[in-house]
DNA sequence: TTGAAAGCGTTACCAC
DNA sequence: GTGGTAACGCTTTCAA
């Protein structure tokens, strides 16, 4: 590999010392605005591009943060929110000289190690945490660590910065088109409790129906792939009293659900009526159509990179209050920082979507 | 950030040198057994990781090679590949003490800006040139930069080392299955043919159909997508003398293809039998279960992470030959280094899953 | 076998 | 405003 041009050769090219190099191409004071130009012209004449190795041992800090994915492999295949999570993050991290780093953990120790390996070889300035679940020990861990690090759609009092993306009023919105429609046997097909996220998206379903004098009804334990959704569907419509109206906690479940309904010859929606979450692009192709809540994954992660270069390069502890996204954002007059503990930034609430498999009540 | 335990605090607490603690806990000769042993001791009890700033600073070398995707997000979303091809690129790259950035690029010459921005900032010792196109620019690149790099699927004669699995063996089992039930008129649902794998699949069909006396039938070229598959259904199925059985280039254009179909009124396999080509999750779910190709992203990732290592340590010339698998993966004797110019590995081959999507021809 | 010291390419702190 | 120079944490000579 070729050798690079370092600052020393801008330096000599430009005819002074490769602190003033360091301080003109890092736009700060004690230049004058001669040498300044005339560093800046050496460096661009000479191509020099600072090394982030130098930089990083320099400046104690790796210009990178990581996401470590726990997942399995087999779920991972068909998920589409990493895809523009990261591409959230990259949109943010790259114009500002970090790096990602991906790390894929499948056992839930191995995962928290990664984390411990990531900080103890200085790998990452900070961490992103996704997909939380209750009592992450990811928390803690990255506490203890002093690593800095953001949540996505945490629990509340998560003590850590976090973006949040509301459901509930996306989802009170899916109720009242429901109850509107006429439904009153509702279900609900959920994700693994251990999750933060499924139980969002089921206590706003329930509050939502309770709030609509409706009876929640039944809640079905999936795990938020294809095929857990088959399985619902095979449970809730052997059932005598089974619902009328559907709501699986995101957009694969409910494919899977609405297939299955297919084959055991019960028409979506004429016979019963099926909604998801996500809002992915396959949604929109399936017969019928699904009805499901738009997310903003690239949102969400743009934001998190927001927070947590905010955390890293303003101070760095894991609890220390990042900065608030601006005003506009934030939901519903809610002061996030108080409410939250560990300050972050609430994203437009996801919305509901009307599509073709929801539909009037049968009968 | 707690400050961390250097070398130098192991090297006082073992009474040694930094220079003895470095040899010692990298297994290099010139160390005593007893020193050592007592180096580790004090290494562990002091949980000493070493950082990588100053291992990469001293080394010369990143412990972290990139991953560029270059695609539309919104593509990328549904995309079943990277997730088990990251996992198998992670599976080795770890244990080995180095870390995958993963950028995402989507206009294509921004792509080729972030491989010059990851050389030229010394964040990787190599990348990884995924989904090449026919010409793909990125090797001239890599090449000029001195950039280590290896391919996966590229076309022959590439210059860099690469990962291959073989597509015509499978395409060919799949071409004498349709014969075998009786069909006579084909047509494929192609990828871009700018892509390299693209024009893979439509070569190995067209091959495997003439090798069978059969006419190939039509091409119609789509972009991977479910849509694309639908449209391509919308095309194909409007001709007088439509094709009996479709081999589309991938499950999410075959899904797309099925789904119109059944919209059409065109039953799939009674009047129409569709072939994918990936293995995707998805297609063991959808109605009726799509026979296709099932590949090995997983294998292709640990393959590919492999031969980019080799590059990287031995040598480091991205044209470097890079050593060669164990012969046990290597196909049907061919010498693989002659073969490409770039040398490299042969995993096992696609093979062809047949489910219920195709059948026998109508008449 | 061991240890001292010179880098590696930056940043940051001080003198000048 | 400038230009030395000491870190940063490691690897790698080279003497002892």
């Amino acid at each position: 590999m070729a050798d690079r041009v370092t600052i020393v050769e801008v330096a000599a090219r430009a005819g002074v010392a490769i602190s003033s190099v360091s301080s003109a191409l890092n736009d700060r004071p004690g230049v004058s605005d001669r040498t300044r130009a005339r560093i800046k012209q050496a460096a661009d004449d000479l191509g020099f591009v600072p090394s982030v190795r130098g930089r990083s041992l320099s400046a104690k800090r790796a210009f990178a943060v990581g996401l470590v994915v726990h997942r399995d492999p087999f779920v991972l295949e068909s998920d589409p929110f990493f895809g523009s999570f990261i591409g959230g993050l990259e949109s943010v991290l790259d114009p500002r000289g970090y790096a990602l780093i991906l790390q894929m953990g499948t056992a839930a120790d191995e995962t928290l190690d990664r984390y411990r390996r990531l900080a103890a070889g200085r790998r990452v300035d900070g961490v992103v945490l996704n997909e939380l679940a209750v009592d992450d020990p990811r928390v803690p861990l990255v506490q203890q660590l002093g690593l800095p690090a953001v949540g996505v759609n945490p629990a509340p009092g998560f003590p850590l910065p976090a973006v949040r993306q509301d459901v509930s009023a996306g989802v009170r919105e899916l109720v009242e088109h429901l109850v509107s429609l006429g439904h009153r046997r509702f279900a609900h097909v959920a994700g693994p409790s251990r999750f933060v996220h499924a139980v969002h998206r089921v206590e706003a379903w329930r509050e939502a129906l309770i709030a609509s004098d409706r009876d929640p009804g039944l809640v079905v334990e999936a795990d938020f792939t294809y095929e857990g959704g088959r399985r619902a569907a095979v449970d809730l419509l052997g059932r005598s009293d089974r619902p009328t109206a559907v709501f699986c906690a995101n957009d694969l479940a409910a494919i899977g659900f609405m297939t299955e309904a297919d084959r055991l010859g019960v028409r979506v929606p004429e016979e019963i009526s099926v909604a998801g979450f996500d809002g992915i692009e396959l949604g929109g192709y399936v017969r019928p159509a699904l009805t499901t809540m738009t997310t903003s994954p690239r949102l969400l992660g743009a934001e998190a990179a927001r927070l947590l270069l905010a955390a890293v390069e303003g101070g760095g502890a894991a609890a220390g209050g990042a900065s608030v996204g601006d005003g506009a954002e934030v939901g519903a007059g809610v002061d996030v920082v108080a409410a939250t503990g560990g300050g972050g930034t609430e994203i437009e609430p996801a919305r509901l979507l009307v599509r073709a498999s929801t539909g009037a009540v049968p009968g």
